[in-house]
RNA sequence: GCGGGCGUAUCCCAAUCGGCAGAGGAAGGGGACUUAAAAUCCUCCCAGUGUGGGUUCGAGUCCCACCGCCCGCACCA
C-alpha cells in the first residue's frame, strides 16, 4: 500500500516497506520481472488542517513531506520503480480519478440522494459508514452525528454478493477475510407485507425467521420510518420521542450503555426506548391486529426500517414486550424437551425446535416451516424470499477541499451534468482561503458559479462543490502505475489485464475493511465497464504487524515514538532492515522494547569482519592452496545447508528464520577458523562468504553490495542469481536416529541414510537391548526419522 | 454475546506429515585479551510447552473443556 505523507516515514512505513523489499529483491533474485511502484496518497485532510491551523499551503505542504519520505526511502535502500511515482493530489493524477467517477455515473453506479448520514462535526464532513468507529469518526474521534443530507454514493451494495463470493478465491488472512464477511452481512430471509387495520396501507418488513410468524405479536417502527411520521404528524408526544431518539443516538448509544460505566463494563443490556402509536398492525397470517410502536432498537437503514416482533423467540423484542407488559407467544417448542412458558421466560429461544401454534404448520421443524411459509406467502402475494445486506452504498462526498473535485455541475433544467471529459480535470483553485469558516471550494469568489450548464448552456449552472472521499483516489491508483504519465487514457486495458491481479500486496490490517473492500469494488465495477479482465485487485495479501514500543502504540502523546531516523543515523540502514526482519514472522507484531537493533549490528558486524580478514589472509599468503578436506567439506556442507535452508524460508516469507540460518552459518565459519590453519579451508571460506552475501543481499542491500566488490566480484550483487545449494553437498554419509522404548528416549544409531527398515530396527533393538526387559509387542519404524519399540511386562 | 488469533527458557522467538523440545538472538554469570574500558573471542546458566482431560506406539503440534491475553464485529430483525 502507498503511504500517506503526513511527515517523514514512521516505523510503521519501514516495517512495511522493508518487508515488501525483501520480498521484492528476492523475487529479482530468482528471475522474476517484478513491477514494484511507488506513490503517495496525498490528498487529505492533515494538509487542509495544516493549512487551517498555519497557514500552510495545502500543496506545498504535501510535497515538502514527499520529498522528505522520498529521502527516507532512498536512505533505506527500498528498490520501488522510481520512474512510475505519482502523487494522487496532482491534477495529471485527478483528472482520471475524476474520470472513474464518471465512468460509474454513467453506469448507474454512482447516485445522488438524500439520506442520514454521519456527520462529523470537527471534521466537518460526512463521513462512510466504514470510516465511523464506535460511533466516532475514524480521524478526529468525535462523536458522529446522524443528519439528513443530499450527497454521492457508490452503489457498492449492487457487489454484495460478488464481493463476498470473491473471498474464496483470493490468498489472504482469514481475518481479514472475516472481517470483510462480517461487515458484507448478508443474510438470508423473506419480506412480508403487513398493512395497517385501519385502511389497509402495506408495509413490507424483512425476517430471518418467517417460521415464527404466529408469534409476532406486536409491530415496531423506526422512529423516523415514513409512515410513522406521516400518521403522527403533528402529535407533540412523538415529535418529544423522535427528538429524544436522536438525542440518545448521539450521545447515549455512542458511549455505551448510560451513565453508569460499571454496568457498561458487565455489559448490561441497554434499555431500550419505544412508544406506542395511535394504530395497530394485520399479520397476514392470521388476520390478528398486532399494536404498532416507534423504538429506538430498529434502525432507519437496515432491512426496511419495520419489523414484526417475536419476543418468544428474539431476545430483544422479548425484553422490549417485557419492558411495555406486551403479550409472549411461543411457536416454537425446543427439540430438547424443555417446556417455554410464554408468561415468564425470560430469555428467548432461538434454537432448533417443532413449530407450534402456527395453525397448518404445527408439527414440523423450524426449517421446514421456514421454506413452506415463504412458498405459501409468495402464492398469495403477501412476501418472498429476500437477501439482505448489512453494507450500504458507499457515502463518497466529502466537504473538504484538498481532495478531488467531483466533475459534475447542477443545473436548474438538466440536473446533474457531467463534466465532458475532454474538460477534466475540474482542477482546485490554487487560491483556497482556509481561514474561512465553511468549505473553501464553496465560498471561493468562482468554483462553484463561474461555470455553464454543459448540456444547455444555462449560466444558472453551479458546480458540486464537494470533494471526493480519499479512498477513491486509492482505489484505482495501482492501475495507474501501469502507464502513469498517460494523458491519453487512465491506464492501459491489455497491461491491466496482464499485470492484475497484483500477485503481492501488503500492507496494515487496519485497512481490512476500507481500502480493501473498496478497492474489490471498483476492480468488478471496471470490469463489468470493459475496463480490466480481473476480478479482484490482489491475489494475495500480506498483513504486516504493528510496530509497537512496551505493549502499547508508538505516538507522540506517549512519548515512546522511535524514528526511523534514530536508529538508521546510528546504526546504518541495514541494521533498521535486518532488525525489524528478525525481530519476527511478517504478521507478527514488534514490540520495539524487545528487539535488539544492537545485536544485529553486531552481527551484521561480524559478517563484514570475517569477509575482510579472510580477504586479508588472501592478500597475506597468495592463492590458496591444497585444502584440509575434512574441514573444507564440513564447511561446504554447511554452506549448502544454509542455502537450500534460507531459500526455503524466503519462498515462505519468514525472514526471521532465513537470518537465524545465516547466523548459524557465521557461527560455523568462527568455529571452523578457529580450529585449524585458516589456510588449510581458504578456497571454502570465500565460497561461503559469497553464498552468505548473496542470501543476505534482499535484507541488507547496502552492506553486501559493498563487500560482493570488495571480494573482486563484478558488478551489482543485486543482478546475481540467488543461490542454489549442491544437491551432492545435502546428502549425509550417515545420520543419527533416536531409539525409544515406549515413546521414551533410550538411544540412537548412527546409520546411513536411508537404511532399510528391517536393518534399521536390528540396529535399535542391539543399542537399547538393555531397556527390552519384556516382550517387544509393537515396533514402528519411520526411516531415517526414529524406532520406537514397545515392550510390555 | 458472536467470530478469529495467540500462550514454549529471564525476555524475544524457532521446532516439515504428530517423530530427539532449541535454530537464532537478547539479558545474566565466569574467563581470555587490555594499563583500563569498549570491541572481540571462549564458556556457563536456562523450559518440558497456560490448566485439565482425550486420541495415539508417540502430542508443543490433533480433539474437547477451562483460564489468560490480543484483534475484529455487535440492538442488523
Amino acid at each position: 500500500m502507498f503511504p500517506y505523507p503526513s511527515g517523514d516515514l514512521h516505523m510503521g512505513h519501514a516495517e512495511i516497506f522493508t518487508i515488501h523489499d525483501a520480498l521484492v529483491r528476492h523475487l529479482r533474485m530468482t528471475g522474476h520481472r517484478v513491477l514494484n511502484p511507488i506513490g503517495w496518497d496525498a490528498f487529505g485532510l492533515p494538509a487542509e488542517n495544516a493549512a487551517r491551523q498555519r497557514g500552510a499551503d495545502p500543496k506545498a505542504w504535501t510535497y515538502a513531506n514527499i520529498d522528505e519520505q522520498w529521502r527516507t526511502i532512498v536512505r533505506l535502500g527500498y528498490s520501488f520503480d522510481w520512474d512510475t511515482v505519482l502523487r494522487t493530489c496532482d491534477p495529471e493524477y485527478y483528472r482520471w480519478t475524476q474520470w472513474v467517477f464518471l465512468e460509474l455515473f454513467e453506469a448507474g453506479l454512482a447516485y445522488r440522494r438524500e439520506a442520514l448520514v454521519n456527520w462529523d462535526p470537527v471534521d466537518n464532513t460526512v463521513l462512510a459508514n466504514e470510516q465511523v468507529i464506535d460511533g466516532r469518526g475514524e480521524r478526529s474521534g468525535a462523536l458522529v452525528q446522524r443528519i439528513p443530507r443530499t450527497q454521492w454514493f457508490f452503489r457498492i451494495t449492487r457487489y454484495a454478493d460478488e464481493l463476498l463470493d470473491g473471498l474464496d478465491t483470493i490468498d489472504w488472512p482469514e481475518r481479514v477475510k472475516n472481517a470483510q464477511r462480517a461487515w458484507i452481512g448478508r443474510s438470508e430471509g423473506a419480506e412480508v407485507t403487513f398493512t395497517t387495520a385501519d385502511d389497509g396501507t402495506e408495509v413490507v418488513v424483512y425476517t430471518t425467521r418467517p417460521d415464527t410468524l404466529y408469534g409476532a405479536t406486536y409491530f415496531v417502527f423506526a422512529p423516523e420510518h415514513p409512515l410513522v411520521v406521516e400518521r403522527m404528524a403533528g402529535d407533540a408526544e412523538y415529535d418529544a420521542f423522535r427528538d429524544e431518539v436522536s438525542r440518545r443516538s448521539d450521545i447515549e448509544r455512542l458511549s455505551g450503555f448510560g451513565d453508569d460505566e460499571a454496568e457498561a463494563a458487565a455489559g448490561a443490556k441497554r434499555a431500550k426506548r419505544g412508544m406506542r402509536l395511535a394504530f395497530d398492525m394485520v399479520n397476514p397470517v392470521d388476520g390478528r391486529r398486532l399494536p404498532a410502536y416507534a423504538a429506538d432498537y430498529v434502525l432507519t437503514d437496515y432491512g426496511t426500517g419495520a419489523i414484526m416482533a417475536v419476543p418468544a423467540h428474539d431476545q430483544r423484542d422479548l425484553d422490549f414486550a417485557r419492558q411495555e407488559g406486551i403479550d409472549v407467544r411461543v411457536v416454537i417448542s425446543p427439540d430438547d424437551g424443555t417446556v417455554l412458558d410464554a408468561a415468564t421466560m425470560t430469555e428467548a429461544y432461538a434454537g432448533d425446535g417443532t413449530t407450534v401454534n402456527s395453525g397448518p404448520y404445527d408439527g414440523q421443524p423450524w426449517q421446514e416451516t421456514k421454506r413452506r411459509i415463504t412458498a405459501d406467502l409468495e402464492a398469495q402475494g403477501t412476501g418472498r424470499a429476500t437477501v439482505n445486506y448489512r453494507l450500504r452504498d458507499w457515502l463518497i462526498s466529502r466537504q473538504r477541499s484538498w481532495g478531488a473535485p467531483i466533475p459534475i455541475v447542477h443545473c436548474p433544467t438538466c440536473g446533474e451534468v457531467p463534466v465532458p471529459r475532454d474538460e477534466l480535470p475540474v482542477r482546485l483553485p490554487d487560491d483556497l482561503d482556509f481561514s474561512v469558516a465553511g468549505s473553501p471550494l464553496d465560498l471561493h469568489p468562482t468554483f462553484k458559479h463561474d461555470v455553464v450548464c454543459p448540456a444547455c448552456g444555462s449560466d444558472e449552472a453551479t458546480r458540486d462543490v464537494d470533494t471526493m472521499d480519499t479512498f477513491v483516489d486509492s482505489s484505482w491508483y495501482f492501475l495507474r502505475y501501469l502507464d502513469p504519465t498517460s494523458e491519453e487514457h487512465a491506464w492501459p486495458v491489455e497491461a491491466a489485464s496482464h499485470w492484475l491481479p497484483i500477485e503481492q500486496y501488503t500492507g496494515g490490517v487496519e485497512h481490512a475493511i476500507l481500502h480493501l473492500l473498496y478497492s474489490r469494488f471498483f476492480v468488478k465495477a471496471l470490469r463489468d465497464l470493459g475496463h480490466v479482465a480481473a476480478d479482484e485487485p490482489f491475489a494475495r495479501l500480506l498483513n504486516q504487524g504493528q510496530v509497537i514500543m512496551g505493549g502499547k502504540a508508538m505516538s507522540k502523546s506517549l512519548g515512546n515514538l522511535v524514528a526511523p531516523k534514530e536508529v538508521y543515523e546510528r546504526y546504518g540502514a541495514d541494521t533498521l532492515r535486518a532488525t525489524m526482519l528478525f525481530a519476527s514472522a511478517p504478521e507478527d507484531d514488534i514490540d520495539w522494547a524487545d528487539v535488539s537493533p544492537t545485536g544485529m549490528h553486531k552481527w551484521l558486524s561480524r559478517v563484514w569482519r570475517l569477509t575482510l580478514e579472510h580477504l586479508a589472509r588472501i592478500e597475506a599468503s597468495g592463492v590458496p592452496g591444497d585444502e584440509d578436506e575434512d574441514r573444507a567439506l564440513a564447511l561446504r556442507r554447511a554452506t549448502a545447508a544454509m542455502v537450500d535452508a534460507a531459500g526455503r524460508e524466503y519462498a515462505a516469507r519468514k525472514y526471521n528464520t532465513a537470518l537465524a540460518r545465516m547466523m548459524e552459518l557465521t557461527n560455523t565459519l568462527n568455529d571452523v577458523l578457529r580450529t585449524g590453519e585458516a589456510a588449510g579451508v581458504e578456497r571454502a571460506v570465500g565460497e561461503a562468504l559469497r553464498a552468505l552475501l548473496l542470501v543476505l543481499a534482499p535484507i541488507a542491500p547496502f552492506l553486501t553490495e559493498e563487500l560482493w566488490g570488495r571480494l573482486g566480484e563484478d558488478g551489482s550483487i543485486h543482478d546475481r542469481r540467488f543461490p542454489d545449494a549442491d544437491p551432492g553437498l545435502l546428502v549425509r554419509d550417515t545420520i543419527e536416529v533416536p531409539v525409544q522404548v515406549n515413546g521414551k528416549l533410550r538411544g540412537r544409531v548412527v546409520v546411513a541414510p536411508g537404511t532399510a527398515k528391517d536393518a534399521l530396527e536390528a540396529a535399535a533393538r542391539a543399542e537399547v537391548a538393555a531397556h527390552l526387559t519384556g516382550d517387544v509387542v509393537k515396533v514402528i519404524v519411520v526411516p531415517d526419522r526414529m524406532v520406537n519399540l514397545v515392550v510390555k511386562g
